[in-house]
DNA sequence: CGTGGCATGTAAACGGTTACATGATTTA
DNA sequence: TAAATCATGTAACCGTTTACATGCCACG
């Protein structure tokens, strides 16, 4: 009764562009919703098969030479997909692996936590970078796109949860670094990024 | 060769608590943790199984009547604890379930995407003030505890991410809310909380 | 006593990734 | 035509959740 969200990542991208084959799924997927959910071709390729039976979609009639086959949404595949919009949104289980380390940090070496903080603050200022930067260039690679407005929210979204990531991490690395004013934890020199 | 993370976040936990059983273990990671990590029984019962198998804890010899039955971290428990919090942080695939209906929402009925909207900012807005909460009691609740300082950092990234979310998130619903200035996307009535 | 909820445990299903296999196509 | 890489596909595994089974204990 619980149809995988696969499916639906491919339905709403079929309304982005159609039609685009499992490899292109794929790619087009890594790069536009790539930050925030992905997606495998263990997973696309057999939820393909299941759309088009399901009748969902369909595959096009282009070029089959066994490269590249394409798939096209149905009017049922839209109405499939909007159903599943309109449904309220599950947060699925958090799982942060450094807020884990973190969490637990006294029991690491010596400078280990410190070294996850630097790592965790490049990773984020290339994220922040990247989307600032995919930001700037939407509203001209998009103009006139009826999706543009949303992908601007989505966008809006991750710089402002990233952006607040950063800060606290560069707060919170030079609080690390700075002797404590109890003696239990010791200070750290801060590794090279 | 790799070792499911739930066995370190019960280590983890042990490091805070001693002995703690099963269910202990499942109310403690939730009450604490449980904002970034979350844990089953079906995967607790097991792990501490194969833990004790291992050497990484042992059976508390407390009262064994059947009923919580507890263990006690070894030093090899702590061994390996240590070990993998050294180790390089992973980001798990991420999936944001509401990102994902955002970013289709051009193909969304009338109002569902706006009703997320609300929703998410109704969550935010509980979990902000649960985490502020804490943050306010902790110093004096674990006065002395030596993981206290690392609680507090973690505590403070789930805050200020918590935050930008929920500012971005009213911000957004004004945005959505407003006539949009090309005709494309239709103003919304904001549903009530 | 017996009923309800507490605590432990397990089996099965599920979504998803990984690794591998295979042919087709480009390029050198 | 040889080598590389593109594109599709599949099988096996893995961690996790769900649902269920079971016995224990406190309390009416």
């Amino acid at each position: 009764m619980h149809r995988p969200r696969t499916a639906f990542v491919i339905l709403g991208m079929l309304t982005v562009q159609d039609p685009l084959s499992g490899y292109d799924l794929r790619k087009a997927i890594e790069s536009s919703v790539g930050h925030f959910w992905g997606e495998s071709y263990g997973q696309i390729y057999p939820t393909l098969k299941s759309l088009a039976a399901e009748g969902l979609i369909v595959p096009s009639p282009g070029p089959v030479k066994q490269r590249r086959q394409a798939y096209s949404i149905t009017a049922a595949g839209r109405d499939a997909l909007q159903q599943w919009l309109a449904l309220p949104f599950t947060n699925d289980p958090p799982r942060n692996e450094f807020l884990l380390k973190l969490f637990f940090g006294r029991e690491a070496p010596a400078g280990a936590t410190a070294a996850h903080l630097v790592e965790l603050n490049r990773r984020n200022r290339s994220s922040l970078e990247q989307l600032e930067q995919i930001q700037s260039l939407a509203p001209k690679l998009n103009a006139g796109n009826p999706h543009l407005p949303y992908w601007l929210m989505t966008l809006g979204l991750g710089i402002a949860m990233t952006r607040a990531a950063l800060e606290w991490g560069e707060r919170t690395l030079l609080e690390l670094e700075s002797p404590a004013p109890d003696a239990e934890t010791q200070p750290v020199t801060r590794p090279t990024a």
